[in-house]
RNA sequence: GGCCGAGUGGCAGAGUGGUCAUGCAGCGGAUUGCAAAUCCGUGGACAUCGGUUCGAUUCCGGUCUCGGCCUCCA
């Protein structure tokens, strides 16, 4: 039985999907007006593993992740670049799809962009207006009327009276409260914008994911996730949205990820201290960085640093090194490492406590392997299954040992076949010093030997 | 200021009312020509002050510290 922490109800529950057999998810993708950061990277790594589990679990799972491709951001770098904004978004997308291809996450069933669906959005705002809960202000913009939704304030555990406190209120303003919330943002000269029933302009940032979502998922639905920053207010204000418009309940179950942090502070484009995916994978492994950011449960903040990437990487060499050359076959049973990793799974995605597991089944593959080679094969298939429901563990052992941490290539395979040949020669002649000066020439370029009774073998270390 | 969350051994990071996390690093041993890899063993922790309890790192309360949201942010 799966086991979640629900933002809604701050609390671990059962998790039940609506429907049986089938999940409905959705999450908050990115805004494409920058390259991903790693912060971007976690959420896509997060929610690609529940999606993964979920399916493994023998759900039927719908997974949409939206793009939002319409945002003052977007016009403002668009207008800083002299572009046309759709030129700059088709331009991250592809860079998200690289990013995201590349840390092996998979793609989402669906995957909706805001300046796809104006139909939906406009049909819903106009909806919210006829339901009391949006109205047009003089300037056309529409807003969202925040004291017609009772409930608002529920999933971030604020109340109106506390939000009003630190409101801030523009002059000038339009709305009726500062609180309240754009969902139609009337087109300002030389803007993109779209026909509407309010004249010309362009959504709201909120209102595309409650359209998108109920269209793709139906009024209610299971999953709902994103970053931590995310609950308020603009998850917040998707409930507001879709509950006031459909009338029923829109999510059963909140997920939100933590933050990465660098030196104890969140990674933000507003602080500027972010690294991109790309800077980290000019120096890391993308299986480096996915272990990463699983080496954290996912509502914990992860901790960005070179130390911490150092110690994937030593990790997955101690995994690949246990998987070499083990033969193909079929997973052990009767052990209790599946058990206890999918134990550690359900009780709402505890990824450090499953790969604890996977380092015990690294141990007893070691142990066994000299004298029960089937025995350590099987259990080899086990660890292979399971680092695949984490979307590790995929590569052939020898590929991934020799393939290196960015290390120099200096040196090309026959080299190295050479060098150990030679070193062999000496070991025979019981020419230590020799043999040992060409370990250290290997050493220096980055080839590190391990000697066996089977033979030589070497990785990029 | 309001509302959340967190403080675990040298580092990272789980977890639990009373025996073990796990990985890296350290130390001792096995193995090795010497290494590397591997195995075995081992030291070291639960911010602080009270309370509940036979017993608390784990539950409750105070204090301190840190982070987040309250404005765009994954």
């Amino acid at each position: 039985m799966l086991t979640l922490y629900n933002d809604l109800t701050r609390a671990k529950e059962a998790f039940e999907p609506l429907h049986a057999n089938q999940v409905r998810m959705y999450v908050c993708g990115m805004t494409v007006y920058d390259l991903c950061h790693l912060g971007h990277a976690r959420v896509m790594v997060v929610f690609d593993i529940v999606a993964r589990y979920l399916r493994a679990m023998g759900y039927d799972v719908t997974y949409v992740r939206n793009i939002t491709d319409i945002d003052d951001k977007i016009i403002n770098r668009a207008n800083e670049r002299g572009e046309p904004f759709h030129v700059l978004t088709e331009r991250f997308i592809a860079a998200m799809h690289e990013d995201a291809a590349a840390l092996g996450v998979l793609p989402p069933d669906l995957e909706p962009r805001a300046t796809d669906h104006l139909p939906e959005i406009i049909s819903m705002i106009e909806r919210l207006i006829e339901r009391g809960h949006a109205y047009v202000a003089g300037n056309g913009d529409v807003y969202y009327d925040v004291r017609s939704f009772a409930d608002y304030g529920r999933l971030s555990g604020k109340s109106i009276e506390d939000l009003q406190a630190g409101a801030r209120v523009e002059p000038g303003d339009v709305k009726r409260d500062p609180l309240d919330f754009a969902l139609w943002k009337s087109a300002k000269p030389d803007e993109p914008s779209w026909e509407s029933p309010w004249g010309r302009g362009r959504p709201g940032w909120h209102i595309e994911c409650s359209a998108m979502s109920t269209q793709a998922l139906g009024d209610t639905f299971d999953i709902h996730g994103g970053g931590a920053d995310l609950t308020f207010p603009h998850h917040e204000n998707e409930i507001a949205q879709s509950e006031g418009a459909t009338g029923h309940p829109f999510v059963r179950y909140w997920m939100h990820n933590g933050f990465v942090r660098i030196n104890d502070e969140k990674m933000s484009k507003s602080l500027g201290n972010f690294f991109t995916v790309r800077e980290i994978l000019e120096r890391y492994r993308p299986e480096e960085v996915r272990y990463f950011i699983l080496t954290s449960q996912y509502r914990s903040p992860l901790n960005y640093g070179d130390e911490q990437l150092d110690n994937a990487r030593g990790a997955l060499t101690r995994f690949y090194t246990a998987l070499r050359g083990l033969p193909t076959a079929e997973p052990a049973s009767g052990t209790n490492f599946e058990q206890r990793f999918h134990a550690a799974m359900q009780d709402d995605f505890n990824t450090p406590e499953a790969l604890a597991v996977l380092f015990e089944l690294v141990r007893e593959i070691n142990r066994v392997r000299s004298d029960d080679a089937a025995g350590a094969a099987a259990l080899g298939a086990t660890l292979r299954t399971l680092g695949g429901l984490l979307g590790l563990l995929q590569d052939d052992a020898e590929d991934y040992l020799r393939g290196g941490g960015g290390a120099d290539d200096a040196l090309g395979d026959d080299d190295i076949q050479q060098l150990i040949d030679r070193r062999l020669a000496a070991k025979q002649a019981r020419n230590w010093s020799e043999a040992d000066a060409i370990r250290d020439q290997l050493k220096d370029a980055g080839i590190v030997l391990e000697d066996s009774a089977a033979g030589t073998t070497w990785r990029r270390g």
